[in-house]
Order: C-alpha cells, then sequence, then structure tokens
DNA sequence: GCTCACATGTAATCCGTTACATGATTCT
DNA sequence: AGAATCATGTAACGGATTACATGTGAGC
C-alpha cells in the first residue's frame, strides 16, 4: 500500500498540478489542514511513484529552467480510485496544545486558564481568516472544473474553525461567570 | 524546550499517575484524543526527565515486580507551570483521511460518495461511543478532585465528534437530495 | 492452568519537517 | 536593480509507532 501523501500527490495531478512545486502550491491552500506535505515528501515520492510505474514524467523547462511535469499512468488512475473506493478504516489523528494545556490547566489561576482560551480562540481566528481569504478562489474553480467537493471540504474547514471559536467563547463566559467579582475587570 | 510529550509525562504525574504504565493507561483514557503517547516514547522521555532533574524515580516494587514511580521535582513543577503560562503559539495539527479522500471524491460515483462518508461517519460514531463511555469515570474523578478541565476536555471531545457527524449527515442528505430519484433507494 | 492486568524497556522503522543549496523568470 | 515567484532537490534531524522481549500478580 502507498503513503496517504503518495494517494494525495495522485490526486493533486489528476486535478491537473503537474510539477512537484504546483502540487505543494495547491495542498497548501486545500488540504492543507487536513493533510500537509512538504517538499522532502513530495519529490522524493514523485521518484518512487514514476518508478513504481503510477506516474509519467516528462522534462517540459520553460525557457532555461527546469520544469519536470507529471501525469497518471493508467495504473496510477487506478490506485488512486481503488483507495478512493475502498471502505475500512480512516486515519484520523489530532494533536492540539491548546486542548492540552487546557487539560492540566485546573493548577493555574483562573486568569491564566481564561487566556489561554484567549490564545487558543484567536489562533483559530487566523486559521479560520485564513480559509475565508481562499474561499472565492475555490468558489470559482468549484464553477470552472464543476468539482464540488474541494468547496466543500474547505467549507468544513470554516464550519470546524467556528465551532471551536464556539467553544472557546461559550468556556470563558461559563469560568468568567462562575467566578467571584473582581476589581477592574 | 521540551518536547510537548515531556508536558504530558510531567501533567500527568502531577495528576497523581506515578508510573510509565499508569502514565499510559491514563493517556489513552484522556487526551489520546488531542494527544497521543506509547511506550517507545514515555520511557527514554521518563529518563531523560530525571535525568535533567525535573522528576526523580523510587523504586517501589510491588512483591517481586518490578515498578518504579515518578515524583515532581520543583524543577519540574516549574517547567509544567511554565508551559502552562506561556503564551505563544499552539501546535495544532490534524490529518484526517476521510475528509482528504473526499476532497478527491469528485471522480467518484454519487453512491461511493455516499458510502464515504457514511465510513467516516461510522469512525466518528465509534469514536462517540468510547469518550461517552469514559464520561461517569471522568465525572467521577472531577468531583473527587475537584479539577474540571479533563472532563470540560472530555466534553469537548464528544462535541467535537457530534460536529463532524452532524456534518457527514447535513452533506449526505444534500448530496442525494440532488441527486436523481433511483429505484429501491 | 489460563488469561488479563501490571510493569519495563529497546530496536527497527517510518514519516515528516526544517534548513540548506541552487538557479531562472517575472514583476515592480 | 531587487523582490517575489517558479522550480528542484537533499541532508540532518526529530518525533512517533510498531514489534518485540520479558516477567509478576490477581482472579476465575
Amino acid at each position: 500500500m502507498l503513503s496517504k501523501t503518495a494517494y494525495v500527490i495522485l490526486g493533486m495531478i489528476r486535478m491537473g498540478k503537474r510539477t512537484g512545486y504546483e502540487i505543494k502550491s495547491l495542498v497548501d491552500i486545500s488540504t492543507r489542514h487536513f493533510w500537509a506535505a512538504s517538499y522532502g515528501q513530495i519529490y522524493p515520492e514523485l521518484k518512487r511513484l514514476e518508478e513504481a510505474g503510477l506516474v509519467t514524467g516528462t522534462e517540459e523547462p520553460s525557457g532555461a529552467r527546469q520544469r519536470r511535469a507529471f501525469e497518471l499512468t493508467p495504473a496510477g488512475e487506478e490506485a488512486l480510485d481503488e483507495w478512493l473506493r475502498s471502505g475500512g478504516s480512516l486515519v484520523t489523528e489530532l494533536r492540539h496544545e491548546g486542548l492540552l494545556r487546557f487539560f492540566f490547566s485546573d493548577w493555574l489561576p483562573l486568569e491564566d486558564q481564561v487566556e489561554l482560551l484567549h490564545t487558543m480562540r484567536a489562533e483559530h481566528q487566523r486559521i479560520r481568516a485564513e480559509m475565508v481569504a481562499i474561499h472565492p478562489t475555490a468558489d470559482a474553480m468549484s464553477d470552472e472544473h464543476g468539482r464540488r467537493a474541494p468547496l466543500l471540504t474547505l467549507e468544513f474547514g470554516i464550519a470546524y474553525q467556528d465551532f471551536i471559536i464556539g467553544w472557546c467563547d461559550q468556556l470563558e463566559r461559563r469560568l468568567t461567570a462562575e467566578a467571584p467579582a473582581r476589581a477592574g475587570s
């Protein structure tokens, strides 16, 4: 079985991104928030995929600038489709330092606990803004190609950020409501 | 700076779990869904933390069974508190194969797309059930020690699963509503 | 007697990021 | 002329999982 990142690459090539650089750029504005990839993975993986006969690369320099463009082979198409259709377990991993700190935050004074929630909130707000900024582009691409899934996942991402932001707000209200009134706050 | 996993260990020791085995057990029923850790990390990290003077271990065998129990040193307490209070960026990473597949699912027939959503939904339902099963224990521990944060993060986890389950449901309705009516479905 | 929970650890391996190195082209 | 973008790659490192190896104690 191929690595998940290999499938990301196959999928991005099917979407029309053909160089390592383009694949990385698209990942950064689309799947990054639920599946990231770096050059250190992409270029070696492209090489492996070519050796395995799932993609073919051809030199397509633009002027004197080197440029290697990839396409899916029939075997590559098949591997991608097989992965998409295969039922079975889906890797789901979350690493969230904000929640982790909050988990241990009973030893902190209330104001520090609230500040932690603020920092966490701000972080998700930042990511949300990033996603909202991409939305028009995703919307246009959706119309252009008649592909709705990427737009839907972006909208999921925004709703997901909203969910966490809402939780932070709600919890902050709850914590401050319980606390005795303090001067100056 | 220590690794995040080092802080998990320090935090768990402060919560009263003293052996590597106990730390791992508690991680598995509490932080696992937003910060996992394996024996392969925990035991070597305990050794490093002891060498760094943040924890002290003493042999407390139960019968002939070896058992090494750890406590925080003052330096360990301080390192933990410093991390909890330090503002700054919070690591947030998500790897979600369900969303990734859905992102590329425009090439699938509608029924396969819907099935993917089902699989994803089922997975989150399974995790939700796990969390709900732990809830009574977390509730009891919360009362016993007067620590509410662990319970709140568990409740966040359940709400988070519900959020994704709800998204799957909503999207499935949307996709099937758009589709032309089919015999037998 | 068997199985499960308690308990500790290491080695191989995988996955992924970061930093570095290099150079061309396009836009301002 | 300089900055940003396009473009390709590797090496070092770090973080984490998996599999293995070993053994005790408690309950059925």
